[in-house]
DNA sequence: GATGAATGAGGATTCATTCAT
DNA sequence: TATGAATGAATCCTCATTCAT
């Protein structure tokens, strides 16, 4: 008789193993027995519940993006009555919320950016999260923004999260009361322009 | 005597292998075996020359560096007269510069970039690139800002150039042009408000 | 559940496989590689048990060691009742007992006694077999010797074991009943005079 | 044109550089790059004066039993009309003279002497040594003894020697006096029963 | 004679995975 | 479900040797 509702229990459990172990040791150093190590279980079991390490991979890039854009959502129904800039600020204001500028979770998306670029499922994963906060961002500038202009202004607010972000995470660690202001600085100029 | 000079011909020759080798099978892919197949030698020269795969990815990711800033230097050198917006639209446009958008040489950086968040030799030298960046934007925006707006410019075009390319590595291919257009944009509106 | 029990028979056979084959190859040829075959198993399993060909040769070592004072134990007992000498003889009988001047053994021992110098772990465990040897010599010594005398007898008779069983050895196989006979001689003389 | 007498002056310079090596690293740890930086030339050389590693080896040895039988010639000239017993002590004298307990000798021989257990080269060389010492010691005795009882002493004596050798040099140093006083102990036993 | 370049074979070790229990 | 045992492939690196200069 099977323990019912372990995977329930123990995946979330190995993905943040996961995380920590990147963390700590790198993309490169994470490996199976240090997961299974940090998560204090059998490395053999990734594959039981993950079918191998690029599973558990993918699940885990996939958990990030999921939390990401959970917090984003919750940000922009906060701001669901106030202006175009405000929601846009509230996306921001997502980007750089606690949990995703945990070094933790920074070194992890580095690893998978690096990763996506010849691993099919993670490049899969990447667009997803590439394309959805462009089209929030494109969603909430249409408001008072034509569509073109819309697009280059989301380009430009999305690159500049990633850029502030990567830049932040090098550098030993993101400033986000900083890159919320500049990126505040920027929406004031392109939203006065538009007056 | 032994064979004179080769040093200057197998490190250059060792390191474009290891950037092909990157692209091809990406940073974790990228064996010293690999490697040395790809330059057609035997992979143990690698230690001779490098002391090491270390010592070959931190003369990589030097020699990209040095590359980028030739590139860069070159660009402004040829904006010598004119307007400060033109000599950021300058560094810009090295950012985006042939070489250094290629697929190959993206490939490499994104490695780098990830690696460099545990590896301090590879952490060193992405910071000499950060701040070298940083201060030739300040240098040149100092021409028409105070230090403080010079400054936060700076941190934005910067992260901008990041984030376009980071973005559009990703997305599978970096459009030049488009990227340029958008950083051009975000200047008109910074040196048009300092008007 | 695991199979169980595993390391109570892996480790005993990897240690006689590493004997089997520093006296098939030498010491330098003993490789993890050809202890793993001569063994059954694959090498790898050697640094799940030993962390490592060090280990096992620690391992080894000690375990030779062991049996060593294990037979040594045993031939003193026998003497229990009998006199001093027979006492000192009953060791130098276990010094070139079947085992331990089995080509085999004395092959591993020499490897051993080589590397000692430049392996502190292996160092110490040598220590421990000559401290040993020689407290047992000076413990059965002292019931007809003075202390001084003892220490003095007890060194010799340890370096003619050695010694004898060094050049037997080097010479292609110890003679170990005319080993035993030129102790005895010596031992005569040795008592005879101390009457 | 090549330079001439270079032969008698590299040989012994690498001869050197090998017990220095083996000294230092090891014999495991004397690759001949260390040994030909030891000596401050190119390794490759070694193969040009020595045809290989083995050969620089068998020389090495060679050498180290040509400098002991010198020592051991010149001490028992010293004692030529002296009594038997003083000849043997300059045999013992010279084997604990202050070149052969040298440690850096002592390390050489030590491992020439594990290796010589599967290298027929060093086999043979070692067998040579054995039976010099062996026969010097026989032939001074049989001044005072017969043949049977002149091989039993030159054995044990032969055997109190080396094991005083081995012993000492595991231990972290030979004492020169104290093995020489044992072994003079026991002359005056042996030739004390022969009066 | 002497060198640094270059190599191929082989070193220990690590890793993701599978398997019997 | 979960485990430790076990493995084969692959890792980087070292080494003795050869070669062109």
């Amino acid at each position: 008789m099977p323990k019912v509702g372990m995977p329930e229990i123990r995946k979330p459990q190995l993905i943040e193993a996961a995380i920590k172990a990147i963390d700590k040791y790198g993309f490169a150093g994470a490996t199976v027995s240090v997961i299974g190590k940090k998560a204090g279980v059998s490395p053999a079991i990734i594959n039981h519940y993950f079918g191998g390490k690029d599973g558990l991979y993918e699940a885990t890039m996939r958990s990030l993006i999921r939390e990401f854009f959970e917090i984003l959502s919750k940000e922009v129904t906060k701001t669901k009555n106030k202006s175009a800039k405000s929601k846009v600020m509230a996306i921001v204001r997502a980007s750089f919320s606690q949990s995703q500028t945990h070094p933790q979770v920074v070194k992890a998306w580095m690893g998978f950016w690096a990763s996506a670029m010849h691993t099919p499922s993670l490049y899969r994963l990447q667009n997803v999260y590439s394309r959805r906060l462009q089209s929030s961002l494109v969603c909430v500038l249409r408001e008072e923004f034509d569509v073109k202009k819309a697009r280059g202004i989301a380009l430009t607010v999305a690159a500049l999260i990633d850029g502030m972000w990567l830049r932040g995470s090098l550098a030993g660690g993101i400033n986000k009361q900083e890159s919320a202001e500049q990126i505040q600085d920027y929406l004031d100029l392109v939203f006065q322009d538009n007056a």
